[in-house]
This record gives structure tokens, C-alpha cells and sequence, in this order.
RNA sequence: GGGCGAUUAGCUCAGGUGGCUAGAGCGCAGCUCUGAUAAAGCUGAGGUCCCUGGUUCGAGUCCAGGAUCGCCCA
């Protein structure tokens, strides 16, 4: 044996760990970094995984894709040294160790121990690092663990630190405001993905508010529209969430929304449903305290009507109240059915004829009409106040006068003015404004649109604050700090004005950014969730939850119900309705989440904006889209990065604060640090620069936090927030390398990870790059990117536990072989989008591709074994007995394969790996279906006459394959190649350079259009010969073929193929317009080698069925009656015998047991064999 | 709600800058071959290229709008 003999049923998993044990004991992967010592380096950086879950089957994904690219270069002679990393920090840790000790809130931890907390933060990350080391290593991801790089390691951070230092340096850093998903029950910030698994629809009351534009405003706007009355203006909001209008700062407009002012059109007559409706005037609350004691301590006089006259309904079933305050007047005595004010003038009122107008004026306005009555009249002549109450008044109020000229139409309604002054229904004027697109829908056909504005036309003005009467707010134009407008103008829901809390919205607070508000955030609420005292006092202590019965949990029902009742009152809510949304809870505790402000450490990114994209023109991204797209969009719309998080696994923000001037400093080092220490606090100095000597450092939390000191300042504490973990990550090209100087950092050459980390590692990579890079020369810290797709299964899902429909790799390894499922990973996936992940995918792949070149390798050393070629024997042969043998096919499928080898270099340096492999497969297709088919005798040919040229081109071929293939499936074939390599080869296939091609002579390159030609004359024949019913068995005399397939000169070699493959005896050419004939005329020798063949056929079958080896021999015995068919196959039993090993043919009428009937030339017969057993 | 991507045969997917009678593999049906022997080959059936408009002599491809799915961000 030269070889080691192939099962044509492999084990791949076996065959793989066999080299992968190989690699190892040999150090393969050093060698192919450590040998290349001149090589120019291409540099790669791994995006650290968190090594506290298992890796799964998309991991798997990227890696391969990682491995490739880092393999590939380094055949092509570049230094790849591979850096493994991990990401310890972050909240996805600190999640998993509490669900580990059932810690629900941050005072859970703490009372744990921050220390404690930590110690299983860190054991947590390692929990896992075994299991993904070995899945690693069994996918033969070549990636250096022993140099790994771990985020919470001492250096790592101190880098970070020295990171952090150079930013504020540029003054890149500072203290600010953000907006986080936070859950008052526990007291903690929720992170992205808990939010997203705690979205539930619940059903709110929403609110239509009215705010009222101050007086000076109203005029404008009515000047503009050319009224002419006092009547209020008031802006539409809608809100989902009331609890947050104590907070309220401004209201958005969008700049390019058409508004309409609106105004209602009151029925004429009495309208029965109207006098049901409850009439509510706007009033200045801080006069319910003077009502109610004017209502304990009437006058005489007002005693007196109220006692008589009104209570109770008296007058004609009228309902009167007593001190009414409506705006900022208190009215003695009111009833809302008729809109009637009745005043008793007592002494206080006798000296105040004017302000008596005003306020008459002011209430007519509103749609009421005022009777006055002395206390005198009063007293001594109650009958005729009686009779008068109910008489109209002398002139009519000025009601509907504000309408003259903008309701032109609606001539009814000012006859409304001749009909008795107090007509039932009638109402106060009042103005809304809100999107024309939404007015029917909000406010139904009553009200009617006066005139339209833009949105620009209302910016900056003011308008009264909803709890305070002296507190004047702004409107804004609702645009965020990325200069798009949030407000949309929606058709079916909202008024297009967006009540504001900077306090409770993202967009708000941007909003707020944006528009330079200097007031400080007005924010009402608590961190657990009360109103505090910048609420309104009926607020004060009040909780925005409530229980809900059913559900024992909390909802905002109760508390939006208080504030909605309190608008009310104050005249300024339009109408609740009940509104189902899907809002955010708490995925532990199912309460809901409130969008709340925090304080937060940025870096100024914002400001970088325009670097950061220049740095993306530097970067190739694959796909290309993503570049000007999804990557593109997110850095132009860049907002200042939060990179501080109130939790406890982290890298502590090195920032101390001076407890008396509050100035806040950035420690860059250790040494820093020490540097600070041991003047303001040489105790701890000792023992921290021990600490740090012995590398019993931890500057982790609770520990860092007790690092103080005090110079002539004061006294300097950390904050106590860490650091988000994906500044962590993106530190990785400075703090991996324990880089001096911040900015030496090098650019990669490549990096490689799911599309997902566009707005991660991707973006805080670049961030902290472009952040660092000084303005006159921008870069990036990586050049070429591959954003791969996400994994789904076959249905096109996301895989989740929850669904079932995770995939094990381990268990596709063990069923496939890493290999196949590398493969079928690069030949499936093309960048950018998901992939569907199938097992019958793989084993298409397997099918396919894997075992036909497997096959192929397996059929080359099963017959070098027996004519006994080694690769020496190839290596040593003379050229000319080589050359003996060489056939036109040789040439060709070396042809093929240089083809191959230059267009697979291209697709791989373009990083087009799937096309790659499509070109690799249809090369092994080739080899395996056109040539070895066509050449197979050349290798079973008698000892003695072997074809040397047979076994060296299919072993160039196999060895070609082996290259080209060793990037994508690295494990399959060096356990080819090392059956197959030539003594004086590289120990391993991913020591050898990739060679440099040749461009295809002109020779070469007609040479395999010839191939195609005659491939499509033989596939032109057997489709003809089926239409004939001419089965291929049968010979034939002649092909004839068009003539203009004859222009091709080197068509000639493959003539001999075209005639075994169909069957034919001779190809001619002919002037045809058909491509391809026969000359179907049968001769007795075509028959009768026809019939032959027949027979060998059905001879085979039954060899096969009966279980014989190839090699076996046997007896063949025929039964038959006919004598003619008889003499035909008698005439051929040389041919027959030879054909199936037979060693004697017998005409007999007994036959063994293996036996088979059949039709031969219309006659019936018996077949039967009988295998010779050796001696 | 916004951004990005996808949508082509039963399934998985190709189809730069418009020229298509729309392709491949798998699956299916029929046939063939068999000294790689539970492998292989050929032929065939199978398409409203998501929908609606537009530009054009011509649209799977370009433009606009919409639908569905996925990812990211709110």
C-alpha cells in the first residue's frame, strides 16, 4: 500500500479530530503565523464574545467566515496573527448571576455585596470558555487563546482608562442627561433586550388636552385671521401617558404640519343631548378656596335669592350653583343648562362699575349672559327678581360675533342673536388648534376649520402652563438633535402637537436639546415612582401606580383618571379615550417601565459626525450596501454615546469628582492614580501600589470606589457609575495590545461579524478610533468588513430556545463533520442576509459536493494502490512516458483547473466566497462527471501498461482542489492532501503558498470551449436518441453534425467521447439544419452488439443483486429456444464474457438459483450465474 | 413610528451598469448507464419574477406608491 486506503463511507468526524490532533501535536497553526517572519502582516481583530452562554450554530457562522479569510491570507504569504478575546463586562452578566441567586433589584445585589455580586460576575464569564475553546478548536477556527485579550483583566482596563483620559483631553467628555428604560420596583436601569422581552398590550386612558396660547398670543393669531374678539385659543395635545403632564416643559409642533384653527358651531334650538352635556368653563383654581367660604358665609341678600328663588330647581326646574368660579371670576350664582349668571351686588361690588363691565364682557364672551340684581331689589322686591330672571335680557350678549366674516356661510347661525337671548345650548366661544388632517376625527362635524397655519407659524409661541397660572412655556418645532422631525402627522391618531416631558421620552429630551430650553427638566416624578413637590399639590406623595385587582399588577389607570378629572375641572381636557398600545414592562416583575432621566457621562460623538463618515469612506463593507445604508444612516444620525451605566460589572469610569468644587478629573493610568495618592492619601497609596506590584490589584467595584484623596482642592471620590461595555470592545485595537500611546492604534485589514453590530462592536470601533484620530488625519480602525447575515431555521424564524428550534453544533459535527457544515455555511450564505438553516441543506452539500470530491479521491487511491503508484513513483517518472499517455481530456481538465484557480483567487479577494465555491463545485463536477467518467479504463488497463497520465492529472487535480478548498474546509482537505502530497511538500496544505497563476493559453482556453461543444453534442444525442426510442445499448453507425461545429479545430480530440459516450460507430460532418442526426439503419453487427449489451446489462444487474464483488468471477449460464437469437449471442459470447467476468458462457436448460427472465429481440429467455469460488 | 435589507420554480438561491424565449441545485416524473455500485447521467414538467402605477422601442432589472417578512433604532 502506498496510500492509506479510503472508505468511500467516511467518518468525518473521526477523519477531522485525526487532524486536528495532527495540527496540534505539530503546531501547525504557530508554523503558518511564526514561519512567515518577513511576511507583510494582515492584521485581524475578533470581536470578543461573552463567554457566559454556550456557543451556538451562528457563532459557528462567523467564525467560518472569520477562519477563511485569515487562512486564505495566510497562503498567500501574509502574517495572520489572530488575537482571541473576551468581553467580560456588562449587564448580560450581571442579568445571568441574578437569575443564578434570584436577585431582583439592585438592593438585592447590594445587600449580596457588591464584592461578592462581582466575584460571580467574573466567575460567570468563565463559566462557559472551555466549551467554546473546544468548539473552536473542533470547527478548526485558527484563533491564539493562549494571548487572549479579557476586557475586565487589569490591563485591558487601565488602557481603557488612558482611552477615556485622551478623550477628555480633546474635551470630548462630559456630564449629561439621558432617557433609560427604568423600572421604579427595582430601582434599575432595564437594558434593550429585557425591554424587548417585556412588551404587553394594555389598554390606557389617553387624553385631549387643551393648552391655552397666553392672551398676547391669541390676539396675534386671531389678528392674523382678522378676528376680533377675547375669546381663548387653546393647542391640542394628545397624550397616552397624563401621569407625565405635571412634567410637561413645551408642546412640539412639526414645522411642516398643516394646522387648522377650529371653532364649534353650536346648534341653534335647544339640543336635549347638549343639555346633558356638562359645560365646562376654564378657571383659575386658586379661587376655590374664596368660593367655598363666600359659599359658607353668604350675604343676607344672597341668602335670601338662593333660599327662595333658586335651590333646588325652583326656577322652572333650573339648576343654579352658588359661587361659580369661571376664568378669574366667582360668579354669586350660576346655571350651566341656561349659561345665566346671576349677581347680587353687595356693598363690596357698589364702587366698581367698570370692573363689573369687564367681567360682564369677559362672560358674555364665554356665551353667558349676566342678570344683576341689587341687594336691595333683593331683600324688598323678590317677586320682581323672580319674574325677571327668566325675561331676556335688554340687549343680547355679543355671543357669535367673533364668527362675522370667518363663518360667512352659516347665516343660520347668526339669526341666533334674534332668537331669545337665552336660548338653551348655547355655548362659549373657544378656539382649538390641532392637524386639519385629524380635526373631523377629534372633534366630529361641529366644530368647524376657521383658517389653516403652518406649524413653522406657531413655533416660539407661548402658552399657559396647565397647574400654574403665571408659568408661561414655549411651543418648539419638533425636531431632534438629528435634525428629523419626530412629530408625525398622523391620520388616525394624535392632534400633530406632542405634549413634552423631557423628563419621560427620548425624543423629548432631544427635542429639548435641540431647541436650547435653558430652564432646568421639570421632572415630577421619582425614581420610585411618586410625584414630588414640583408636581401640583394634588399630586404631592402621590404614586403613579395602582394595583389592579385582577392582575396584582400595576397599572398608571388610576393616576392618569386623577389628573385627567383635574384637567377637567380646570376646563382644559377635551375628551379621554380608552387607547390599547403595546408598552414595555418589567420582564421580572410584569410592571410597566417608565421612560425616565438619568443622570449619564457622554462622549461627545455628535460632534464628530462629519469624521465619522469620512472614516466610512475608508472601509469596504460587504455587502457594499451597508456602507451608504444601514452603517451610513446610523452615523449620520449620530447622537452623543452614553458611556456610563449605574451598575456593578464594569469597567469603573475613571473619573474623580472634588467633593467641594465639583470639578471632575480623568485618571489616565495606575501611576496616575498612585501619583495622586501619595501626596492625598499615602496610607492607601502603600497598599495600592503593593496591590499593584503583587497583581493583587482589583480595581473593580466596591474596591475602586474606596480610592480616594485629598490635596488643597478638597476631597476627590470616584463616581460611582462603570462603564458601558461596548466602549470596553471597541477599545480592543489600543487596550489588546497594551498600545503606549492611544493613538498608535494599527487598522485592521479585516474584521468580520454579524450585521447586528452595526450600531455595536462596528460602530464603537470606529467611535473610539475617529474619536482618537487627530483632524487633520482621520482613520478607521478596520478596513474591509464582513457583516454577515443572522441565522434562522427553515422556516425562516429566529432561532430561540422558547421555539425549539436552536441547533446544537456539536450535534451537527458529530452527524456531518464540521467541514460539510463550514461549507455549507460559505455556499449558502450571501452577505448581508439571513441564511436558512436546514439540515437537509448540509446534507445537499454533502451530497453535492463533499462526497464526489471525496469520491474522486477515493477512486484515485483505490487504483494507485493496486497498479501501485506512489506520489514519489508520479514525482521520479520521466516526462515522456508520462507524456506517452497524455490525452487531450488531461489537457483539458488541467485547463479547467488553472481556469478555476484564477477566477476562485478573484471571487476570494473580493470576498465573494459563495461564488467562490460555486466555481470550485462545478470544477469537481467536471472532474468528476466528464473526466474520470470518460477515463475510467485508463485506470483498470493490465499491469504492466499503466497510465502514468491518468494518475498524475487526477492528482494535480485532487491536490488543486485541496488549495483551492483549504480556506473554507481546512480540515477535509489536509487529510487529502496529506494522503496525497509529494514527499518534498510543506507538512501541512496550510503551510503551502498559494500558487500564482498563469493566464490559459489561447490553446488552452479553445480547448475547453471544444469540451463545452462536444458536451453539448452529447447531450444533443441522448436527447435525440430518446425521442428515436433508440436506447444507447444499441449502437449506431453514424452521428452526422452541423458543419459549423467543425470550426472548432480542437472538437477532433473529443471525437472518440462523443462516440463511446453515445455510442457510435463514426462522426461525420454535414451542411444541416439540424444540429445533430443518426443514421438509423440497425445492420445484423449492430444488432447483434446491441443485443450483447442487452444481455451484459441485465447480467450486471443480477451480479449486483446477488451481492458479487466487482472482481468476482462467475459461470453464465442461457436459456433459450430461439436458434437465431442463439447464434447472435454465440457470435458475441467473447465480448459478453469479457464484459461481465465470466469465465464460461453455457447454453443449458438447468439453471442455478440466481436466475432472471427476460426479453431479448422479442424472444424470451433465462439468465442464471453462479459464482466461482477460488481454490 | 424611522432606517436598512429581502420578496424570482414545490424548497434553497443566482440573475454588475435595462436586451430574458428568466437560470442553477435539490425535490418530482420519465429515460439511460453501470468496473466509483445504496454512486452517476440525460430529458421533462414546474414561473403573473410580491402588487399597482410610471419611464422606455423594450423592465425581473430603473422610478414612485403599497403589501408581507427580517434586522436595527425609537
Amino acid at each position: 500500500m502506498f496510500y492509506k486506503p479510503v472508505s468511500t463511507k467516511p467518518n468525518f468526524d473521526e477523519l477531522e479530530k485525526e487532524i486536528i490532533q495532527f495540527w496540534k501535536e505539530n503546531s501547525i497553526f504557530e508554523k503558518s503565523v511564526s514561519e512567515l517572519t518577513e511576511a507583510k502582516p494582515f492584521v485581524f481583530y475578533e470581536g470578543p464574545p461573552t463567554a457566559n452562554g454556550r456557543p451556538g450554530v451562528h457563532h459557528v457562522l462567523a467564525r467560518t467566515f472569520k477562519d477563511l479569510v485569515c487562512r486564505y491570507q495566510t497562503m498567500l504569504g501574509k502574517k495572520v496573527e489572530r488575537k482571541a478575546g473576551w468581553d467580560e463586562h456588562g449587564l448580560p452578566v450581571e442579568i445571568e448571576v441574578q437569575k443564578q441567586f434570584n436577585l431582583k433589584s439592585k438592593a438585592d445585589i447590594e445587600a449580596m455585596g457588591i464584592a461578592e455580586f462581582n466575584k460571580h460576575c467574573a466567575e460567570s464569564t468563565q463559566k462557559y470558555i472551555a466549551e467554546w475553546e473546544q468548539l473552536t478548536e473542533r470547527m478548526a477556527y485558527w484563533v491564539d487563546f493562549k494571548n487572549a485579550y479579557r476586557t475586565s483583566d487589569n490591563q485591558y482596563i487601565e488602557k481603557v482608562w488612558g482611552i477615556l483620559k485622551a478623550l477628555q483631553q480633546k474635551d470630548l467628555l462630559y456630564k449629561g442627561h439621558k432617557i433609560v428604560p427604568w423600572a421604579c420596583d427595582s430601582g434599575t436601569v432595564v437594558s434593550q433586550a429585557e425591554v424587548a422581552l417585556g412588551y404587553k398590550d394594555v389598554i390606557d386612558e389617553s387624553a385631549y388636552i387643551k393648552f391655552q396660547l397666553t392672551n398676547q398670543v391669541a390676539e396675534q393669531i386671531k389678528n392674523k385671521l382678522g378676528l376680533n374678539d377675547q375669546n381663548p385659543v387653546y393647542m391640542l395635545a394628545w397624550t397616552t401617558t397624563p401621569w407625565t403632564l405635571p412634567s410637561n416643559m413645551a408642546l412640539a409642533i412639526g414645522p411642516e404640519i398643516e394646522y387648522a384653527v377650529c371653532v364649534k358651531q353650536e346648534p341653534l334650538k335647544a339640543n336635549p343631548e347638549a343639555l346633558s352635556e356638562r359645560e365646562v368653563f376654564d378657571y383659575n383654581p386658586q379661587l376655590t378656596d374664596r368660593a367655598r367660604e363666600s359659599r359658607q358665609q353668604p350675604t343676607p341678600a344672597e341668602e335670601k335669592l338662593w333660599e327662595e328663588v333658586l335651590r333646588n330647581k325652583q326656577c322652572k326646574g333650573y339648576k343654579f350653583t352658588r359661587q361659580k368660579p369661571i376664568g378669574n371670576y366667582i360668579l354669586d350664582f350660576y346655571c350651566s343648562e341656561l349659561l345665566l349668571a346671576v349677581e347680587v351686588d353687595g356693598d363690596s361690588h357698589a364702587q366698581n362699575q367698570e370692573y363689573d363691565e369687564i367681567r360682564t364682557q369677559y362672560l358674555n364672551s364665554c356665551g353667558i349672559q349676566v342678570k344683576r340684581y341689587s341687594n336691595e331689589q333683593v331683600l324688598s322686591n323678590i317677586e320682581y327678581v323672580k319674574k325677571d330672571l327668566l325675561t331676556p335680557v335688554d340687549e343680547p350678549p355679543p355671543c357669535g360675533v367673533p364668527f362675522t366674516g370667518a363663518l360667512k356661510n352659516t347665516s343660520s347661525f347668526f339669526s341666533g342673536s334674534e332668537n331669545p337671548p337665552l336660548s338653551r345650548g348655547a355655548r362659549g366661544v373657544k378656539y382649538l388648534i390641532l392637524s386639519q388632517k385629524r380635526v373631523k376625527a377629534v372633534l366630529g362635524d361641529e366644530w368647524q376649520i376657521v383658517s389653516t397655519l403652518k406649524g413653522s407659524e406657531l413655533a416660539n409661541y407661548k402658552y399657559q402652563a396647565l397647574f400654574e397660572t403665571e408659568k408661561h412655556l414655549s411651543i418648539i418645532k419638533g425636531i431632534n438633535t438629528k435634525n428629523e422631525c419626530f412629530v408625525i402627522d398622523d391620520e388616525n391618531s394624535g392632534t400633530g402637537i406632542v405634549h413634552i416631558a423631557p423628563a419621560f421620552g427620548a425624543d423629548d429630551l432631544e427635542a429639548y436639546k435641540a431647541n436650547g430650553i435653558e430652564t432646568p427638566i421639570l421632572n415630577a416624578v421619582t425614581q420610585e415612582g411618586s410625584f414630588n413637590e414640583q408636581a401640583p399639590k394634588f399630586l404631592h406623595g402621590e404614586s403613579i401606580f395602582n394595583d389592579n385587582k385582577k392582575t396584582e399588577q400595576k397599572e398608571f389607570i388610576r393616576i392618569n383618571k386623577i389628573i385627567c378629572k383635574k384637567l377637567d375641572e380646570l376646563g382644559l381636557l377635551l375628551k379621554t379615550e380608552k387607547y390599547e398600545h403595546s408598552y414595555p414592562h418589567n420582564w421580572r416583575t410584569n410592571n410597566p417601565l417608565i421612560y425616565y432621566l438619568r443622570p449619564s457621562w457622554y462622549i461627545a460623538t455628535s460632534r464628530l459626525r462629519e469624521q465619522f463618515l469620512e472614516a466610512n469612506e475608508q472601509i469596504n463593507w460587504h455587502p457594499e450596501h451597508v456602507k451608504e445604508g444601514r452603517f451610513g444612516q446610523w452615523l449620520a444620525g449620530n447622537i452623543d454615546w452614553s458611556i456610563s451605566r449605574e451598575r456593578y460589572w464594569g469597567t469603573p469610569l475613571p473619573i474623580w469628582i472634588n467633593q467641594k468644587t465639583q470639578e471632575a478629573i480623568v485618571i489616565g493610568s495606575y501611576n496616575e492614580l498612585l501619583d495622586k495618592l501619595q501626596n492625598g492619601n499615602p496610607q492607601l497609596y502603600a497598599k495600592v501600589k503593593g496591590q499593584i506590584e503583587d497583581k493583587t490589584f482589583n480595581v473593580h467595584k466596591p474596591y475602586i470606589d474606596e480610592i480616594s484623596w485629598t490635596d488643597e482642592k478638597g476631597e476627590w471620590k470616584r463616581v460611582p457609575e462603570v462603564l458601558d461595555c461596548w466602549f470596553d470592545s471597541g477599545s480592543m485595537p489600543i487596550a489588546s495590545n497594551n498600545l503606549e500611546n492611544p493613538t498608535d492604534f494599527v487598522t485592521a485589514d479585516y474584521i468580520c461579524e454579524a450585521v447586528d453590530q452595526t450600531r455595536g462592536w462596528f460602530y464603537t470601533l470606529l467611535a473610539i478610533a475617529v474619536a482618537l484620530s487627530s483632524s487633520e488625519k482621520i482613520r478607521s480602525s478596520y478596513k474591509e468588513v464582513v457583516c454577515l447575515g443572522h441565522i434562522l431555521d427553515k422556516d425562516g424564524q429566529k432561532m430561540s430556545k422558547s421555539k425549539g428550534n436552536i441547533v446544537n453544533p456539536w450535534e451537527l459535527f458529530a452527524k456531518f463533520g464540521a467541514d460539510p457544515v463550514r461549507w455549507f455555511m460559505v455556499a449558502n450564505c450571501s452577505a448581508g442576509n439571513p441564511i436558512r438553516f436546514d439540515m437537509d441543506g448540509i446534507a445537499e452539500v454533502m451530497r453535492r459536493f463533499i462526497l464526489p470530491f471525496w469520491n474522486t479521491y477515493a477512486f484515485y487511491v483505490l487504483y494507485a494502490n493496486l497498479d501501485q503508484i506512489s506520489d514519489e513513483k508520479l514525482q521520479n517518472a520521466p516526462a515522456e512516458l508520462i507524456e506517452r499517455h497524455l490525452q487531450p481530456i488531461d489537457s483539458w481538465i488541467i485547463a479547467r483547473l488553472n481556469q478555476t484557480h484564477k477566477a476562485v483567487t478573484e471571487e476570494y479577494n473580493n470576498f465573494e466566497f459563495s461564488k467562490a465555491t460555486q466555481l470550485i463545485e462545478k470544477f469537481v463536477d467536471d472532474l468528476s462527471n466528464v473526466w474520470v467518467r470518460a477515463g475510467r479504463s485508463r485506470f483498470w488497463g493490465s499491469s504492466g501498461n499503466i497510465d502514468l497520465a491518468a494518475y498524475s492529472t487526477l492528482q494535480a487535480c485532487l491536490l488543486g482542489i485541496c488549495q483551492l478548498t483549504a480556506p473554507c474546509i481546512p480540515l477535509l482537505s489536509e487529510t487529502i492532501y496529506q494522503n496525497l502530497k509529494l514527499t518534498n511538500s510543506p507538512e501541512s496544505l496550510h503551510l503551502v503558498l498559494w500558487p500564482r497563476i498563469e493566464e490559459n493559453t489561447e490553446e488552452e482556453n479553445n480547448l475547453i470551449s471544444a469540451m463545452s461543444i462536444a458536451q453539448e453534442i452529447i447531450n444533443l444525442g441522448r436527447s435525440l436518441r430518446q425521442e428515436l426510442k433508440l436506447k444507447i445499448r444499441q449502437p449506431l453507425s453514424q452521428i452526422i453534425i452541423a458543419k459549423e461545429y467543425a470550426e472548432n479545430k480542437y472538437l477532433g480530440y473529443f471525437e472518440s467521447l462523443i462516440l463511446s459516450e453515445l455510442n457510435i460507430k463514426q462522426l461525420v460532418f454535414a451542411e444541416q439544419a439540424e444540429k445533430v442526426l443518426f443514421n438509423t439503419e440497425i445492420t445484423p453487427e449492430l444488432l447483434a452488439e446491441g443485443l450483447a449489451r442487452e444481455l451484459i446489462h441485465t447480467v450486471q444487474n443480477l451480479r449486483k443483486n446477488s451481492g458479487l464483488e466487482v472482481s468476482d468471477r462467475i459461470k453464465l449460464y442461457i436459456n433459450l429456444q430461439d436458434n437465431n437469437l442463439k447464434a447472435i449471442l454465440e457470435s458475441q459470447s467473447e465480448y459478453i464474457k469479457a464484459e461481465v467476468l465470466a469465465q464460461d458462457l453455457l447454453f443449458a436448460d438447468n439453471l442455478p438459483e440466481n436466475k432472471k427472465a427476460l426479453k431479448l429481440n422479442g424472444q424470451s429467455l433465462e439468465i442464471g450465474l453462479e459464482k466461482i469460488v477460488k481454490q
